[in-house]
DNA sequence: AACATTACTGACCAAACGGTCAAGTTTTTT
DNA sequence: AAAAAACTTGACCGTTTGGTCAGTAATGTT
């Protein structure tokens, strides 16, 4: 039993190791933003020596990119949840459900990820221009084609993306507010499911599909 | 003439300089976030020496509170256009340009309010708690009335509130990421002028009122 | 068992930061 | 015109920060 942990761990000691340096470094980021993130806090925060977080990430920038790319990573496999194929009314359902339940799942992320943008993302910009810039073309295309063969009303695509975006993320990035003005709680499963139904029915609405 | 210039620079000299340092910390915390907004780069964009800015400002604390300070009242000033006495689709509709015209007009403070609330809200807590709960609870209140009154649908007030925020902050916060998505350029009149009237019409159509 | 590689860490350092201060200049008041 | 008040600023300082490094321990390989 003991040669089974310790094999276990021989091959995944780094990586495993990077994983909680990244997760305490997501958590740090999204509460203090980059500048105010102290690589001392993200070594507390993953129960480290400063100086063995600088042992797996030479700089304080390269565990912020890792960050990033990974919260990236995340929001574009939602993106597939974006399936054409399905016509307007399923595609745009699943889309804002898949995004809602990001939203709750992985708060912090989409905290540097919208702290980013905020500031001009300095780091993000190549993806920004490549994959999220072709995604969106392609998706704004496939929208179009349905207020052409008239399966929806007639709104500008790109707007509809922003207003997926603003308002599944809105329940990330503003927690706190959100927490506060919900009497200082988070939200409960019944209070998500809320949420999301409101914001489904009312984009689905809003562009002249029924709901579900 | 110059006795008039420097009289009245005479009564101005204090608050104007403040003015000048305020505007220039809005743009820098906004791009910087307030750990990543050093005093010296706020007295660079104000043309000042830094310990100028000290003689105005006791602390960098100080001016950034004035700053998030500033934008909460230009919100809840902004906030009086929704006025309920005109009706669901008059009192949203008007809300909803006022808001959009400040996400054009003030984006820096937009997005210092935004890092804010992701920051947990360090400074503004007490203003969310008082003001902001107060100010959303009479709003939405009026709003279950409308859906009472079968003015409209029965959407909760407190997401379709959450809805308008997010849809009007994103054109501010997200700026940087809707002009890399526009070939790098900012919207133009005709481009704010779709934007708004694209989220009007999907707010208003989601929640069961035809647009103006 | 000897060697090599990887992992870990306390102590340290140069740079940058927020903030102070004393000494000056300008403006206002008397 | 003199005194007072307000404004301006270069030089300075203690602290904090990202990052280094030399030395040690643990693990894997031969």
């Amino acid at each position: 039993m003991k040669d089974n942990t310790v094999s276990f761990q021989k091959f995944a000691k780094r990586s495993q190791n990077q994983r909680v340096i990244l997760d305490a470094a997501e958590k740090v980021f999204a509460e203090a933003g980059f500048a105010g993130a102290t690589t001392q806090l993200i070594a507390d925060v993953a129960n480290l020596p400063k100086a063995n977080v600088h042992y797996y990430f030479k700089t304080k920038q390269d565990i912020y990119r890792q960050v990033v790319y990974n919260i990236f990573d995340i929001w574009m496999e939602a993106a597939s949840a974006f399936d054409t194929e399905l016509g307007p009314r399923e595609a745009l359902s699943r889309y804002i459900d898949k995004k809602m339940d990001l939203a709750r799942s992985h708060p912090y992320g989409s905290k540097v990820w919208a702290s980013e943008i905020i500031q001009g993302a300095p780091i993000i910009q190549d993806y920004l221009e490549g994959q999220l810039k072709e995604w969106s073309k392609d998706r704004s295309k496939h929208i179009q084609r349905w207020i052409d063969d008239g399966e929806m009303d007639a709104i500008d695509p790109e707007h509809l993306l922003y207003m997926i975006w603003s308002t599944t993320q809105h329940y990330a990035d503003f927690a706190h507010q959100i927490e506060t003005l919900n009497s200082g709680e988070p939200f409960s499963d019944a209070q998500w499911q809320t949420a999301k139904l409101s914001v489904k029915t009312i984009i689905l609405k809003g562009v002249g599909l029924s709901p579900t």
